[in-house]
DNA sequence: TTTGAAATGGATTAGAG
DNA sequence: CTCTAATCCATTTCAAA
């Protein structure tokens, strides 16, 4: 992880779907040179994956709840990852500790769109029980900087 | 915004730099169509631009709780909003239906930090009780919309 | 070990139907 | 929306620093 591969992040950041000349000319590299070195990152996790940024407004998606998930058997994290990236409405998902297996975020259209979307977690996943706590009001949203660790220029 | 064009977003949700042939196989669509819908969308704001998705391990703050938070008496939610205000800790807080009164998102250095945040949450709050559910695995994490990314492409 | 350049196969894109 | 065709890009290979 070099100033090479932070200006490779940077770029792709901005737009997951850049071409390997446009990658390659923000880091000052040739595109094969500039694709070598996305594509460890990607092996090496510290890229996760790209995805797009869905306007929730455009959705007309403004109904938010908190879902712990208690599931049947021990499914490893990465089976449940792979279960729940299929759901849109799944916006975050995380092993807890406690009671609970996963913390879910989701984002749905309206109570009955969250209901059909959280039934769809129940059927996809080796799920036993859901708990839902819906979103009334939000009190505070911090931007969390998870691009600014990285937005250090040298 | 029809069936396809959330075939398309599904798709585009999973995988950024998807190409069209893939998009529109996922949409039941040619390449051109699928491109000309994505294009669409793009313009019309529903998707705000493309992101990748990168690891938080490089943050410098990377124990991560959900805390469901027990209220003594009943607060406004314009009042604990202001307490939760000046605890930094404090990402995301929400009002929530269920047992619990809020829903908190905190992200400290570590263990000790964060327990640390959650007594000066109990302190500087009317709060009962708390309970909390530290993250242990992040299995996906769709960006909001909030980072701003936009498409470079004319 | 990592880069840059060339070649080819496949994808993108505009235009026509 | 599909089809077609020209262009552009992705991906591999290979030689060089």
């Amino acid at each position: 992880m070099d100033d090479i591969d932070q200006a490779i992040i940077r770029c792709v950041l901005r737009n997951a779907r850049a071409t390997y000349a446009e990658i390659g000319k923000a880091a000052g590299l040739s595109p094969s040179a500039a694709k070598r070195r996305l594509d460890r990152l990607v092996a090496t996790g510290a890229i996760r994956g790209f995805s797009a940024l869905v306007d929730p407004q455009a959705m007309a998606w403004h109904t938010e709840a908190f879902v712990e998930v208690y599931c049947a058997g021990n499914p490893t994290p990465a089976e449940l990852g792979k279960a729940l990236e299929d759901i849109p409405e799944v916006v975050e998902a995380c092993t807890v500790s406690g009671a609970a297996d996963a913390m879910l975020y989701m984002l749905a259209r309206d109570i009955p769109h969250l209901e059909q979307a959280i039934q769809r977690v129940r059927s996809t996943a080796p799920v036993e029980r859901t708990e839902s706590a819906i979103v009334l009001s939000r009190l505070l949203t911090r931007p969390r900087g998870r691009e600014g660790a990285l937005s250090s220029k040298a």
